[in-house]
DNA sequence: AATAGGAGCAACCGCGGAAAG
DNA sequence: ACTTTCCGCGGTTGCTCCTAT
């Protein structure tokens, strides 16, 4: 008898890189009918050649049906700054006030946009505080400000997008019991409805998300959706419109 | 027009904690 | 109590696209 649990997935044929419409549109089908009970046995039963831990990522990084995708807001951003002050860089932690985005979309995002952005401002993104004059990182902010011209462009381009949302940050940083909530172990969640004091339900169904044009479209069926919960039933009215995508080719890989 | 370098992002890797047996 | 595996997380890599030369 073989303690614990059974064998993980066998390393031997298991494809990697890129996912192609095909594999999406399997690891879709499936998890419509299915769920996501265990990744592990995923592959196996979708009739993907995929490591279980890979289709977990694709589903939670790219299929979801609740994410936003697109450039996050000034105010996004700007709680990505708050929050990564108090908790580092526990991205996971940070993408669960982000309602619809992804740790991995955020820590990306932070190393390639807000850790620069910050530096320019002179502002250590490691510890948040002012950055010594005469440091390197003031000598690299005081050379490059080709950069700056360019992020300043590109936050006035959705200054109007995003104007709602910094009246809603405003209200998060004036409450001071939310404000605290968000650094304990297990705080209430923030999303976009409680930003407007609005009770967990309505939350829930209000979420609005700022798509691009570059989003799926399908994923505007999804707005209704609760965050938390993917039960299957939840994916019926969207089942059509996912896969209507898929077929046309709306897929990177 | 060609190409080198940089930026952005999707995906992989390895680790630690939790859970199953 | 212990071993083994799963799951989730953070760090890193590598591919693709864009821009400057």
């Amino acid at each position: 008898m073989v303690m614990g649990r059974q064998p993980c997935c066998d390393k031997l044929g298991v494809k990697k890189g890129p996912w192609t419409a095909e594999e999406d549109k399997k690891l879709i089908n499936f998890i419509f009918s299915n769920g996501h009970c265990c990744w592990r046995a995923i592959p196996k039963l979708a009739g993907l050649r995929r490591c279980g831990k890979s289709c977990r990522l694709r589903w939670t990084n790219y299929l979801r049906p609740d994410l936003k995708r697109g450039l996050l807001t000034e105010a996004e951003e700007q709680l990505v700054i708050d929050l990564h002050a108090h908790l580092g860089n526990r991205w996971s932690k940070i993408a669960a006030r982000l309602p619809g985005r992804t740790d991995n979309e955020i820590k990306n995002h932070w190393n390639t946009h807000i850790k620069k952005r910050l530096l320019k401002m002179g502002i250590d993104p490691v510890t948040h505080e002012p950055i010594q004059k005469d440091t390197k990182a003031e000598e690299i902010c005081s050379r490059d400000d080709g950069v700056i011209n360019m992020e300043d462009n590109s936050s006035s381009q959705t200054e109007n997008s995003s104007c709602e949302d910094s009246r809603l940050l405003e209200n998060i940083c004036k409450d001071d019991t939310l404000l605290n909530s968000l650094w304990m172990d297990d705080p209430p969640h923030i999303d976009g409805a409680s930003r407007n004091n609005e009770t967990p339900d309505e939350n829930v169904s209000n979420i609005r998300l700022p798509f691009g044009e570059d989003n799926c479209s399908w994923l505007l069926d999804c707005q209704d959706f609760g965050i938390q919960d993917f039960g299957i039933e939840c994916f019926n009215d969207v089942e059509f419109n996912t896969l209507t995508t898929l077929e046309m080719g709306e897929g990177k890989h």
